[in-house]
DNA sequence: CGTGATGTTGAAAATCATTTTCGATTATAG
DNA sequence: CTATAATCGAAAATGATTTTCAACATCACG
């Protein structure tokens, strides 16, 4: 529930509150997975019905802008949007219902600067994501 | 320089061979960076000017179908192809020339495994991609 | 080597996601 | 409360990708 610390950050970038925003700021602050711009639209609309789609667009943008928001990449799309994680942490994702958790405590850096050496390749980033199945899907 | 074992692939599935394949084929085996299909359509033409951008689609899809080449995603976009690795291998990405090279002999399942454990996963696969910078753009 | 059945082609039209434009509306500083 | 500038949603514009279709080219078969 971290909707109202996003709506404090974007009113302290000097953005208005409107309720079309809050609409879709809580709408992706309390999904448990990721949301295309279309999903959210729909989502939010059960809260505010005349939120318009481009308003979904702009505020997704603001909310990327801000690292409040991050774009998942995944096989079937990369333009779904998730609760941005506190530091440095990577997604473990469930391929049937999409539920995203992150995780942190991989120390993989050294293998990294080696792979990078070997390849003359000065290595400055690294994106790691796991898929799997959760606990809900494990079965059907 | 798979462009032969490629087009041989695709005529053992059937595919006839043809001057606008040809083109792309070769177009894409040989690039040493993942390329658009908007920029696999400016390079083909240079090899065969006739060549209309549906067909680099179409041939984009049929060679990402027979695994000859794969979508790669980076932070600017996900829909540029790159030729697929032998076997388990992941990438490394100049962020300034796109240079894409595989590395292979990552070997974190365990710590994957465990990872999913945490979160009641079953982890059943992985993306691991570095971004750096190569040699030739070290400097500048 | 023909040759015909069938796969393939590129242009143009259709579709789909995203962005821009714009006049009406609304949040908020004062 | 009021004035002003930000924000809104509808509609139009854009850009990427897909579909349609009639002409054409490949290649299995004779
Ligand atoms: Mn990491
Ligand atoms: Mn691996
Ligand atoms: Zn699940
Ligand atoms: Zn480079």
């Amino acid at each position: 529930m971290s909707a109202k610390k996003w709506l404090k950050e974007l009113r302290a970038q000097g953005y208005r509150l409107t309720d079309a925003r809050r609409a879709v700021v809580e709408t992706v602050a309390q999904s448990p997975r990721a949301l295309t711009p279309s999903e959210v639209y729909d989502l939010a609309r059960e809260r505010y019905p005349t939120l318009g789609l481009v308003t979904v667009y702009r505020t997704l943008e603001k909310l990327e802008e801000l690292h409040l928001a991050q774009r998942v990449h995944q096989d079937d799309g990369c333009n779904a949007y998730l609760a941005h994680a506190e530091g440095h942490q990577h997604l473990l994702i469930c391929e049937k219902c999409k539920k995203a958790v992150y995780f942190e405590g991989d120390d993989l850096d050294d293998f990294f600067t080696e792979v990078g050496k070997k390849h003359n390749f000065a290595v400055k980033d690294h994106w790691l994501q796991l898929f799997g199945t959760c606990e809900d899907c494990k079965y059907g």
